[in-house]
DNA sequence: ATCGGTGTTGGAAT
DNA sequence: GATTCCAACACCGA
């Protein structure tokens, strides 16, 4: 579910009400969310300490905290991080876990499926978080240049939406965004990754950075679990062009709208616009 | 009411 | 190594 653009709309709402507050307590509902440590040893970590830094990598949340230490946080596909004010307000039904500020009010994580999750480790120690660790180029930094893709997708056969979905290669998009930036860019799902045109590469390129912008200025996508730090729901549900509009016309050419599995993921297109043959 | 599908990821199998 | 498939879990809608 939520993918760069939700993870960064999170990361943006929770910055100026998580910071500098002293964690006095924290609960843990639901053991699994903490990887990889026992669940008791990272309360004891955590209570008495401060986040000093809420920053994001990929899909990932990185909640620095005092004494150098730092908490991350995944998602996944229906985990919310939530901010209340005030402890009076009943838990979720699915919440995981809840880390109390004193007065301050509360972080609420709550996850209906419990695939989210928490690390506790050392400073930009990674190495116990996998999936982090061994993250690709963030798609908004100036790293993410047109060379560095083109040297991503250089003699892969994959196609190349599984290309866009792999986090080892560029960080933070999932299965919407993915079909989003082939839909503005003009290419159809299953192209092999090596077979793109120079100009088509560009167009990708410039796709990603914009659909990814434009999503964070919407505040994300809410279907149905994501919802920003303060529990509202994102607007770029609205502005999707063709990501769940199976049957409806093309928004640029008018033809209907086709979709099928594409590397285990249900992927739209329209067949005009999006030729599988270029 | 049962069943298939859901925005993610990692690990096993190929 | 690259790629594909499935499980982890709960819910929703057909």
């Amino acid at each position: 579910m939520p993918e760069l653009p939700e993870v960064e709309t999170v990361r943006r709402s929770l910055l100026p009400v998580v910071l500098a507050k002293p964690i006095s307590s924290v609960d843990i509902f639901t053991e699994r969310i903490v990887q990889n440590r026992p669940a008791d040893e990272f309360r004891d970590l955590l209570v008495g300490r401060s986040f000093v830094d809420l920053t994001r990598r990929g899909k990932y949340l990185l909640f620095a905290l005092e004494g150098g230490w730092e908490l991350v946080a995944h998602l996944r596909m229906t985990g919310r991080l939530i901010y209340y004010s005030s402890p009076s307000i009943p838990l979720a039904k699915h919440t995981s876990a809840v880390f109390r500020f004193g007065a301050e009010g509360e972080l609420r994580f709550e996850d209906v499926r419990k695939f989210g999750t928490l690390d506790l480790v050392p400073a930009g120690d990674y190495r116990s978080v996998k999936g982090l660790y061994t993250l690709g180029v963030e798609p908004l930094s100036e790293a993410f240049t047109l060379d560095r893709f083109q040297e991503l997708v250089h003699g892969r056969k994959t196609k190349i939406k599984s290309l866009l979905l792999d986090q080892t290669k560029i960080a933070g998009l999932g299965n919407i965004y993915a079909d989003e930036s082939l839909f503005m860019a003009g290419i159809h799902p299953e192209r092999s990754a090596e077979s793109l045109t120079a100009e088509e590469l560009e167009r990708l390129h410039t796709a990603i950075r914009e659909v990814l912008q434009l999503a964070i200025e919407h505040q994300g996508t809410t279907f149905r679990d994501y919802r920003t730090g303060f529990g509202r729901e994102g607007s770029f549900q609205n502005q999707l062009q063709i990501y769940g509009k199976k049957g409806e016309e093309c928004p640029r050419c008018g033809v209907s709208l086709q979709y099928r599995k594409v590397a285990g993921r249900t992927s739209h297109f329209c067949p005009h616009c999006q030729r599988e043959q270029p």
